[in-house]
DNA sequence: CGACGGCCGGACAACGTTGTCATACTCTCT
DNA sequence: AGAGAGTATGACAACGTTGTCCGGCCGTCG
């Protein structure tokens, strides 16, 4: 700017003005300026920009598991898009599920200097970012909520979504329903795994430990946990797969033996209805889970003070029917 | 940072010295000074201390097409993981194809001083980055070569699968071959197009217009496309989807009506072979792609001053047989 | 006992901007 | 003609850091 002043012959504040489009300037001399500009292939600084009085960074931080997964990359699209209504940008950055991680990438947006966070939590302490928030740093939890802060989340129903799912097999008839879980570490988890024993309890149908299957973290397990299962004495008719791989894993064993077992699936998926078996899942509006957290952080840049909100949205049992006919 | 001096009674540069983890500090003076930091809850300016002395931002720029498709996700996740090696993190943004919204998203990643750029380009003229890029901002091309700029880029090589594909379903006994594709104005549809075309010369098969269906652009016009192509006199017995979008809405279609027409995808993707109906694709390893062009990247923002380079990857036709049995 | 080198701490400027204030000039109105 | 208002420009400090340099203290060696 120091150059572009000195080629024009204007001041330093001059170039300012004229860069940021503000009033009280000739025209000619608004001339000469951009003249400069153009010759010297200026562009405006927009970290210094920011430092100068504490302005915002027009950038927004994000944290979930993995990009790659399509709800968390779907998540990051609709942010993205809300965001560059607002000129802001989205840091992104995947946790892995690493708590540790999940901090260190925490307090690297913070020194950043986002206006906002959104995060998918991975880990089970979240008091680290009080002070942040106290600070101006405006945190919103989505799909899980956080933990020692109070702070907006929004959530789905993935208990009465799991209820639902059990229930659906429970009307069919079936008794003997194998759960498989990741891991009950993780809060979805545990509330998916409390609604599909309410639906159970409901039911009149005794806690069976040897059908519920946890550790299952990928497609290639989940096929092994299925496959484990259907060979122990007493196998279970129905299976509920609490997640969308896990759902992968299950649809793929189960086709590969031809088993005729039931089977429902927590999330939906891009093609889930053309799986080469009928196949029932638990969906949702991932768009709109992103997109109500994205207001809400938004409103809360915006210096919004109330107190913190909890939204739960509503998962639809997506009924296209259960098992091959025998 | 001046609060925290005064509070432990030291000068700013000593407070700098220890949150940097310089030596030269005399323990006691450390610790006084790490006390007032955790009671003043203090953070270091990520922004202020990248400023000083133009030091790198300690980010890069991704800009795709969109980040809810996985084939740009998947960029992203790898990018973003090799990224945060380096303790670096990622702003991403999507062009949604439009070379106006590429070049405002460009400009302003330029203005934030990242570390370097890596584009799916969208826009037919990248010939503004060229100061950028002289002023220090490397860039790299993934998946389509930039136009007017001289600079590294990894591509596919797109031509090579479709002809593969083509040839796939000729050696079946294909003459009429319906190709469906997105537009031709961008340069991996038109490679791949080119790649069909050499195919069916090779095989002595003429050009028929009415078999090349362009302006696909989702599932559900891929599908209309199908349908029309079907019931025109002489329809295709075959046909190349030019993206997984296509694929998607053309297995999806070829299903609904019990098609036996034969069916060749370019873009692998999830679940693909579980599919109702055999799928061919033709497939590549969109990690290994962004993996060399992030290394290129880093190589350039390390100092690499060598010629350009363009790193084309091979793709495989993964043969899964082409149609239902009769 | 004085010179020297290693260690430690601080003053100051600079990074690229912009907000604040001061100044000089041009009108217009009494 | 002088006051008052408004416009155009510039000087300077400040944002939060860190690099440079300088000086004081200590111990050791000739």
């Amino acid at each position: 700017m120091v150059d572009v002043a000195r080629l024009a012959g204007v001041s330093l504040k001059t170039v300012s003005r004229v860069v940021n489009g503000e009033p009280h300037v000739q025209r000619a001399m608004a001339d000469r300026v951009l003249a400069a500009v153009a010759e010297l292939g200026f562009q405006r600084n927009h970290m210094a920009s920011a430092l100068r009085a504490g302005r915002a960074s027009a950038t927004i931080g994000l944290i979930i598991e993995e990009l790659a997964n399509p709800f968390y990359s779907t998540i990051a699209h609709v942010t993205a898009e809300m965001a560059r209504e607002r000129d802001t940008l989205l840091l992104s950055a995947s946790s892995e599920e690493d708590p540790v991680r999940e901090e260190q990438l925490l307090r690297d947006l913070c020194s950043r200097r986002v206006d906002g966070l959104l995060v998918v939590p991975a880990g089970c302490d979240h008091s680290f970012l009080n002070s942040q928030v106290e600070m101006g740093i405006p945190v919103v939890f989505l799909d899980r909520p956080g933990t020692n802060i109070e702070a907006d989340a929004v959530l789905l129903d993935n208990r009465g979504g799991a209820r639902n799912g059990v229930r659906r097999l429970v009307a069919d008839g079936h008794r003997r329903i194998g759960v498989l879980l990741d891991t009950v570490d993780v809060h979805t988890m545990r509330e998916r795994l409390a609604g599909a024993q309410d639906a159970l309890a409901d039911a009149g149908i005794g806690y069976d430990g040897a059908l519920v299957r946890g550790g299952v973290r990928d497609p290639a397990t989940a096929a092994a946990a299925v496959a484990d299962m259907l060979t122990q004495p007493s196998p279970p008719t129905a299976f509920l797969a609490l997640n969308n791989r896990i759902t992968v894993g299950a649809v793929q064993e189960l086709w590969r033996r031809g088993s005729d077992a039931a089977l429902v699936g927590f999330d939906d998926f891009e093609l889930s209805h053309l799986m080469p078996r009928p196949l029932t899942v638990i969906g949702y509006d991932t768009r709109e889970l992103a997109r109500r957290a994205t207001q809400l952080l938004f409103a809360r840049i915006d210096g919004d003070r109330s107190r913190p909100r909890t939204v739960v949205l509503p998962t639809e049992l997506l009924d296209r029917g259960l098992a091959p006919a025998r």
